[in-house]
DNA sequence: TGTACATCAGTGAACGCGCGTTCACTGATGTAC
DNA sequence: TGTACATCAGTGAACGCGCGTTCACTGATGTAC
């Protein structure tokens, strides 16, 4: 149940998503839901934990930085919120939710960013401020370029150009 | 009535603003805000358009890039979301919204580029991809330190690193 | 100037709807003897 | 093994609530004569 919402939350946002929703999608109805949660936004900070654990683990498969890059900031990638990173997906959202899910943003956001800065070669001494920047260039592309309406070239470029920023900057 | 409507979408999101409480902020209730406005949607549209317009006005007030840059990644910018860039405030929620809406908000952004893309120097050949580049950093810094709670130091952090590594852009 | 009338922005009750949450009840499961 | 009972996840009707939108009505304004 929390990995279908945290899917769910992911693909359609926190309010867009109802509890009854997040039952029928486990083959359940709505009544038996509070047998698991105290409340939705209970489920949301867990199902929140939860994207950024299957993200993180995504993440260890996905070999070198540049290949991860490329992935990540893909048409595919952008057309498939529901499964994607959920900062891309919920950053605009977490902002209006309780304490706990806010919270469980910033926890799994602190790790991508750790998990960038080993990958990072260079200067050690900039390598926190550029792991941070670059975790704000994926994430910041990803969502504006689904901001915009597919059908207009911006789309697309918002991707292209921070992948290409993103790659010409790791080698600096 | 539609600039206190942008001012609110930014502030609250497009779902968590009524169209009573809009109503309400010019001295109105909410019956007579059709003799005003198709729908919603179309003021949500309309305030939108509205809120980039005064962005562009803004952004003109600020003299070079260096100084823009400095006010957009502040900390009084990032407690201030209503008076603020519509796309660090919408984007999250603009992907859910009717397409004249999705539409009004690619065209500030394209704006926001080209107006970015004026200020830059460097190499002509490169500009483009790196004023998408910078909107995005712009962007999605804001929105990420927003998403954070306050008290955690990356709401910080984000500003800074960001503000620091497009500083550092600029020059190359 | 005064009177009758049309216009139209604004009012507030009402509509249908979907939501989160509660609750009395069901029915399968497992334990006690 | 068989029977009685407790447990507890799941059901679906019901609650109160806020929303976007509609609509009959009000009342101020401006025009026609």
């Amino acid at each position: 149940m929390v990995a279908a919402a945290s899917e769910l939350l992911r693909a359609k946002g926190f309010d867009a998503v109802s509890v009854a929703e997040v039952a029928n999608a486990v083959g359940l109805t709505h009544g038996g839901f509070y047998n698991h949660f105290a409340s939705k936004d209970d489920l949301a900070a867990q199902a929140l934990a939860d994207a950024w654990a299957s993200m993180s683990a995504h993440r260890s498969r996905a070999g070198k930085l540049p290949q991860l890059l490329a992935a990540y900031l893909s048409p595919k990638a952008r057309d498939a919120p529901g499964k994607g990173c959920p900062a891309a997906a919920l950053a605009g959202d977490v902002r209006r939710q309780p304490h706990p899910v806010r919270h469980a943003f910033a926890t799994g956001l602190e790790e991508m960013i750790n998990s960038l800065e080993g990958q990072l070669a260079g200067d050690p001494a900039t390598r926190r401020t550029r792991a941070v920047a670059l975790a704000t260039r994926m994430i910041g592309a990803l969502l504006l370029s689904r901001s915009v309406p597919d059908d207009e070239p911006l789309a697309r470029e918002l991707l292209s150009a921070n992948l290409e920023m993103a790659l010409s900057d790791m080698d600096a």
